[in-house]
DNA sequence: CGTCATTTTGAAGACTGTCAACGCGCGTGG
DNA sequence: CCACGCGCGTTGACAGTCTTCAAAATGACG
């Protein structure tokens, strides 16, 4: 990965971190936006390891395009998924020194690659930085959070519900959407089988909650119906 | 709360931030400790309620004595526990502005108040300081990580086993420790019902795994064996 | 058109939840 | 001093959900 990145190194971009500079009259870029001007282009193809687990955390990434899953194995080859990244998603950043999951590209995928060093050396001088890398960490919890609740408290059905709305809410259209993700991929990420899975979609495509216009394509037909636990 | 915390603002320290500061001979005091300097001293009921979810987030907090668990209460009245925090914890710290759980002694309790603007005003010029909240935040990340894998992979057996082993693990003793929370605290943090709880006590009791000198009061007698799935 | 990965469906069984009763410890009050 | 009530914990029987194991269907791709 690192190799690779040295690789691609003519792709550097060279502008620095500034986030109150229009001086070009374009709209303020937030800090996300800026992080763009400090990254390398990477290119990874569908289920090509990005960084691996407990592997020292010096960058940080950002989807341009595809999608990207965190995960952890157990020694018995359970596995947990911690999240999906979408393009514009922020993922691997670390507080510590090394990654906690490992991430892989989901599909055929492009990630910018940024250096952990230089932003938290601007972090060092600059307390709106440190602010944001804090509240990207925060975010972060907030959603692990709640995936916490879904894990321990919930049915089956609530989980897969709940997951098409995240999706949902996070695509364009926000109600037919492609899931870039297999099925095993889900029920890593729902703490369910696979079949589980399988099955909860075509429940609710029995009682026309949801279309699956393709395994991977799905339409919301009822939200309401699709927040009710059965 | 804060009406109260107003109330005994005569025990409040004046004692500025000063993590380097070790004029008087004593041992470098880290940014944990400093945080005592800046606190306020407040006397917590058992089952009194700290901070409720969504309030603003104005303090942080440390536990001197006793013990507090921090929840989130779904519509239909299942529950999440968040964390248990012992003696020496912090907890309450939010980079937003709310908090996403609401915090309650668990026995009678005493905790020091502090003022999170006061934290916040030194990560403005203290990069050390910012940091260290970063930090914070990403410890409970990592815990909360690991609570995912437990709820979302994991059989009931392994779910008390886990959760033992890191009830020891912060004791003195790291083998023979008191649980200051009750089994429906326990259950709701494991995301099992509390007859399951108590009866994976009781079947580990019968296997020689622990030793229950109490309900309350438990003795590792086989770690080993309490990894294992069954 | 055949192959392989992925998804779906089916049947049986395990684990945990639910409902109910009982036991234990402790404080209060007779 | 003992009885009672109450909160908490334990145990039992049964039901339901989800998993497991197995096989068929679907779809992508050469």
């Amino acid at each position: 990965m690192l190799a690779y990145a040295q690789h691609v190194s003519e792709e550097r971009y060279t502008a620095r971190f500034a986030p109150a500079a229009k001086a070009d009259g374009q709209p303020e870029r937030g800090f996300e936006s800026s992080l763009e001007l400090m990254g390398i282009k990477l290119p990874v193809a569908r289920n090509e390891e990005i960084y691996g687990q407990d592997e020292p955390a010096d960058y940080v990434y950002k989807v341009l395009k595809g999608s990207v899953r965190t995960h952890k194995l157990l020694d018995d080859g359970r596995r947990q998924v911690g999240a999906f990244y979408l393009p514009g998603d922020i993922f691997g950043l670390e507080a510590g020194l090394n990654h906690r999951f490992s991430a892989e590209a989901i599909s055929d995928t492009v990630v910018l690659a940024i250096k952990r060093s230089t932003l938290t050396a601007l972090a060092q001088t600059d307390a709106v930085v440190a602010r944001e890398l804090w509240l990207m960490t925060a975010r972060e919890l907030d959603h692990v959070q709640d995936q916490m609740i879904l894990l321990g408290r919930s049915s089956a059905k609530e989980r897969v519900a709940s997951f098409l709305i995240e999706m949902a809410d996070r695509s364009k259209d926000r109600t037919e959407f492609d899931l870039p993700m297999s099925r095993q991929d889900i029920a890593d990420y729902l703490g369910l089988t696979i079949e589980t899975v399988s099955r909860t979609f075509s429940s609710m495509e029995r009682k026309a909650q949801i279309e699956l216009l393709t395994s991977r394509k799905v339409r919301l037909r009822n939200r309401a119906a699709l927040r009710c636990p059965h």
